[in-house]
Order: structure tokens, then C-alpha cells, then sequence
RNA sequence: GGCGGUGUAGCUCAGUCGGUUAGAGCAUGCGGCUCAUAUCCGCAGUGUCCGGGGUUCAAGUCCCUGCACCGCCA
């Protein structure tokens, strides 16, 4: 079994911020935990470098474009790397590969004669690189830019996105899960009742050069979002080769900000060439930052590599999949932040992890002990981790990370009473509870080991060293969920390992920081 | 202006088909334990379920209406 995984590819006017990282981290964890199910897992990112936008921002960082856009898109780069992000690709539209099928994509699409000569006239704004109508400007001036757009008339190429419009609806209303959470779904059937334009896919070079050439028509470049949406074919070596044919059609994962070019240009596109719808687009929301919106001229946005270097890696990956629903906006703050690392990572996790541990050496020298017989609270342990496993791996999948997490944290404080109520450092005083302390050790560390399983797609780092002071080879943890999530593997006799709190807490002036 | 969403504890949110004294986490207060990262466990709360009206034996839940915020479209 296939998965084939994307994110956007983020476009290089701007140094990534929260907003790309959380998109990227889902995406990460969802490729982790669909290679843990044992599928072929193909997860793509990368860079979108063409268009107006771009050729402005290098400009005004002074420096040759090619120059300029590979800077960025290896910024993004070593971000994901810094953040664990396990692409099985990195595109940027400026690969050579990509810009030839771009040129493929659109002889073909001619030659069908989808896509036509035409004029245009109308009211530009160079900041939004689009035609506005009279109605749609504030004062004469672009709602976005507050510049006053200019009139232009050009010839320009035409994709016939009109004529796929009714194809469109049905295909969104014979598959309900297709454009998910529900409510973007419900906003493209409410745009499309009124009549598709086509899309205007060309920009004259002598205005705007940076782009890739038509091939029919070496006067103009392709229009940006036509480049840019293909990267989740030209990724997988379309029109040809095993790789597309193994892993086409994708999952994408996308933020709301772009949910009409996904949602509109690129079914439309995939129809007029030929290839079959993706599998589902699925849209998640923004992060509210605390003081406003996210935007860097109000100067809160937040970076991913500097959250990393100061919360930790896997602390900030666990706190975008707990806290915010996917597909709903959600609050970012330091303080939640700190909060959910304090109070679910340092005190419930790493605490239980370091106590049962602690134990393991203190009366055991640190070696796991040998299971007797299951008592009560003993049985009730392995049935509620085994539950919860199956919650996880039906909810986790299905992009409720917060539900499946919440089940984990579940089970975390099921431990937490366990070792209340067994009390081992009583049993410790008792030499004949010698074998029921035995018991209770077993069912702690066992019931971790199961624990870091399933963390591995959120908190990889984290896991393994888990696992290694758990005494596991890489042998054992390295498989698929269904080899590794049975109750017993932790071989007796293994020898555990101490180590440095899991997660710190994190101290008040930590958070004080600018 | 049109369509849609949201409004529940101090904060963030869950509440199924209408059905008992409306829940969780965090924060707060009290008590307990000592294996542990001052952690963990137990107990205690606090609510105009946005306002108003209606349907019903019964409404956080369904209907109407008003307000606030958000999104999409124009």
C-alpha cells in the first residue's frame, strides 16, 4: 500500500514562519505514523519561486534573483531539517526536471485546446499580481496593497477552468470526503454556484520575466499558481516512470489561505491533462498569535528554528498537534506553550517515565524485571494501553492528533495512580512482595514502551531515547505498530538505561525572553 | 449586502439522538504520598450554557429573533 503525502510548496518572499512549520510538522507526523502502518510512504515539500512577488523581494534584498531564491528555499530547508521533517523530496519550481514538465503539462493542455489566446483589460495591482474590478477596490485602491492599481490591456493565454465547472460540483458532491473539514467544502460549493471564469495562466515576459517560458509562445511565462501546482505531479518524474505510477493520487495538506487554487484551479487542471483527482485535500486553519495576527510588520512572527532552539523540537511539534483542532484556528502564546510542555511533557510524561525508572534502579539495579502473575490492577493496565492504542491509531490517521493524544495522556495518568495505588516502595520494605514488585515494575515500563511507540511519529527524538533506556535495540522499535504493539516484548532481563530528564520544565525566565 | 460558522467555569475547549445534580485540562484552595523533573494521587469548588421569545412532560442541544466576533462571496 501507497501513501503519497504533501505539503505546499511555500513561496520564497518570506523566511518561514509558524504557519508553514505547522503544516509541514502535520504532514511529518502523519508520513512517520503511515510508514509505523507499514505502507510505502512518499512525503513531498518544497519551494514555489517564480512570479512577480519574488522577483520584488530579491530586489529588494539586492540581490540576482537565482542568487536570492535559492538563500530562501534553503532557508525552508534547513528549518524542516532543524524541526526532524522526514521529506522523502524537496522541490523547488526552479528544478530543471519541474520546469520541463511544466512545459509538457501546458503543450498538451494546448494541443487539447484547453487552453486559448485572449485579450484582457482591466485594473492591476503589481503587489497581488491580479486584475481587480472597479467594485472591489477601497477608495480607488487595492483593498490589499493600498496602492492605486494600473490600467492594463493585454493578450494573454487562457485555461478553459469554465468548461470543467459542472464536472467540478459533482465530483465535490458525489465525494463528500473529498475537501475536508466539512466547512471548506461547503465554502467551494457556495463559490462555484455562481459561473467559473478561466483562468488566465500567461504574463507577458515584458512585464514580468521571471517564470517559466511557454512553450508555444516564447513571449510570455506561465502564471505562477499554474507552475506552482504541478510541483505534486512533476515530484513524483510525471507523465511517466514507477514512482508516479505507484504513488499518484496524493494526500495534500494545505492552510486555508490557499484553498482555491487547490480547490478550483487544480482538480480542473488535473481533468484537462488527463490524470485523476487527488485523494483529499485537507485544510486546517491559523495559528492566532496573541498580540493580533500573525504578520511580520507588527513584528509577533514567530520562527520556527528559534522556537525549536528554545522550547525543543519535539516539545514544539507536540504542542501543534495537541493544541490546535485540525482544520480550526487555534491561540498561539508562549505561555500556552509553556504550559502544555510543564504540565503534559515535564510533569505527566517525563516525570512518570523518570519515577518508574528511578524505580526500576533503585530496587532492581536497573534491570527489568520478570512479570508474575497479573493481579487486578495489573490487568486493568494492559487493557486500558491497549485500548488507548487502538484509539490512537484510528483517530491519529484521521488527523484528530488532540483526540489521540488525549488518549495517550489518558493512559499516562492511569499510570500515575498505578504506581499510587501499588505503592511499590511498600512492596520494596516486603521481601516475600519480592515478586509482585516484580510484577508492577514490568507492567510501568512495558506499558512506556508502548507509550513511545506511539510517540514516534509526534516526538521522534524523544521516543528513541525513550526506547533506549528502556533497554530496547533498534531491532525491536525499528518495525511497523503491528509488530512492536504487543503486550510482552519487553524482554526481562533487559538492561535500562539512565538518562537527563526527558523534558525539562521549563523555568520563568525562560519564558521571560524577548 | 448574501451565505456559513462560532459564543459553555478565571483561561483553552468537549458536550452524542432533546433526558438525572452541565464536563475535561490549565490556573486556584485544602489534604495525602515520598519512587520521581517541587513532581504524583485524592478532595473542593465556582457557570445568566451570549440576550430575548417559542416548541416540548423535558432545551446547552430544536425553531424564531437580536447582539458580538470570525470566515467565504459580492
Amino acid at each position: 500500500m501507497s501513501f503519497y503525502l504533501t505539503t505546499p510548496i511555500y513561496y520564497v518572499n518570506a523566511e518561514p514562519h509558524i504557519g508553514h512549520a505547522y503544516t509541514t510538522v502535520v504532514a511529518d507526523a502523519l508520513a512517520r505514523c503511515h510508514r509505523l502502518l507499514g505502507e510505502e510512504v512518499r512525503f513531498q515539500t518544497g519551494t514555489d519561486e517564480h512570479g512577480d512577488k519574488v522577483l520584488e523581494a530579491a530586489a529588494a534584498a539586492n540581490l540576482p534573483v537565482k542568487e536570492f531564491v535559492d538563500q530562501i528555499s534553503g532557508r525552508f530547508r534547513q528549518s524542516w531539517d532543524d524541526l526532524d521533517i522526514s521529506y522523502d523530496n524537496y522541490i523547488r519550481t526552479t528544478d530543471p526536471a519541474h520546469v520541463h514538465v511544466v512545459q509538457e503539462v501546458l503543450r498538451r493542455v494546448h494541443e487539447s485546446g484547453d487552453i486559448y489566446f485572449g485579450e484582457y483589460g482591466g485594473l492591476y495591482c503589481f503587489g497581488c499580481e491580479c486584475f481587480y474590478l472597479e467594485r472591489d477596490l477601497v477608495d480607488g485602491r487595492c483593498p490589499d496593497h493600498k496602492t492605486a492599481p494600473t490600467y492594463l490591456k493585454e493578450e494573454n493565454y487562457f485555461f478553459r477552468m469554465s468548461k470543467y465547472q459542472d464536472w467540478l460540483v459533482d465530483y465535490i458532491q458525489t465525494h463528500p470526503d473529498w475537501i475536508r473539514p466539512e466547512r471548506y467544502k461547503n465554502e467551494m460549493l457556495a463559490f462555484l454556484k455562481e459561473p467559473l471564469e478561466d483562468l488566465c495562466i500567461s504574463r507577458p515576459k515584458s512585464r514580468m520575466d521571471w517564470g517559466i517560458t511557454l512553450p508555444f509562445d516564447d513571449r510570455y511565462v506561465t502564471y505562477v499558481w499554474f507552475d506552482a501546482l504541478i510541483n505534486y505531479l512533476s515530484g513524483l518524474g510525471y507523465p511517466g516512470g514507477k514512482t508516479y505510477e505507484k504513488f499518484w493520487p496524493a494526500q495534500h495538506l494545505i492552510a486555508k489561505d490557499i484553498l482555491k487554487p487547490h480547490a478550483i484551479y487544480w482538480p480542473t487542471m488535473l481533468r484537462a491533462m488527463g490524470v485523476a483527482p487527488f485523494t483529499n485535500l485537507n485544510v486546517h486553519g491559523y495559528w492566532q498569535m496573541a498580540a493580533g495576527k500573525m504578520s511580520k510588520s507588527l513584528g509577533n512572527v514567530v520562527e520556527p528554528q528559534v522556537l525549536a532552539a528554545r522550547f525543543g523540537i519535539d516539545q514544539v511539534r507536540y504542542f501543534f498537534l495537541r493544541e490546535m483542532v485540525f482544520g480550526l484556528d487555534a491561540h498561539f502564546s508562549e505561555a500556552a506553550l509553556t504550559t502544555r510542555i510543564n504540565s503534559d511533557l515535564a510533569n505527566d510524561l517525563g516525570n512518570l517515565f523518570a519515577r518508574s525508572l528511578g524505580m526500576a534502579f533503585k530496587y532492581r539495579q536497573g534491570v527489568a524485571p520478570p512479570p508474575g502473575e497479573a493481579a487486578t490492577p495489573d490487568r486493568e493496565v494492559v487493557t486500558s494501553v491497549q485500548a488507548m492504542a487502538a484509539d490512537f491509531l484510528r483517530l491519529f490517521p484521521a488527523m484528530e492528533f488532540g483526540r489521540a493524544l488525549g488518549h495517550l495522556w489518558e493512559v499516562i495518568g492511569t499510570l500515575n495512580r498505578y504506581i499510587v495505588v501499588t505503592a511499590p516502595w511498600e512492596l520494596a520494605k516486603q521481601p516475600e512482595a519480592a515478586g509482585r514488585l516484580d510484577t508492577v515494575l514490568y507492567h510501568l515500563l512495558e506499558g512506556l514502551r508502548w507509550i513511545a511507540m506511539l510517540l514516534r511519529p509526534v516526538m521522534p527524538r524523544s521516543a528513541v531515547k525513550m526506547c533506549e533506556q528502556l533497554g530496547l535495540g533498534t531491532a525491536l522499535w525499528d518495525q511497523p505498530f503491528d509488530r512492536v504493539l504487543q503486550w510482552g516484548l519487553l524482554v526481562p532481563g533487559s538492561q535500562l538505561a539512565k538518562g537527563p530528564a526527558l523534558f525539562p520544565r521549563i523555568e520563568a525566565e525562560a519564558k521571560a525572553a524577548p
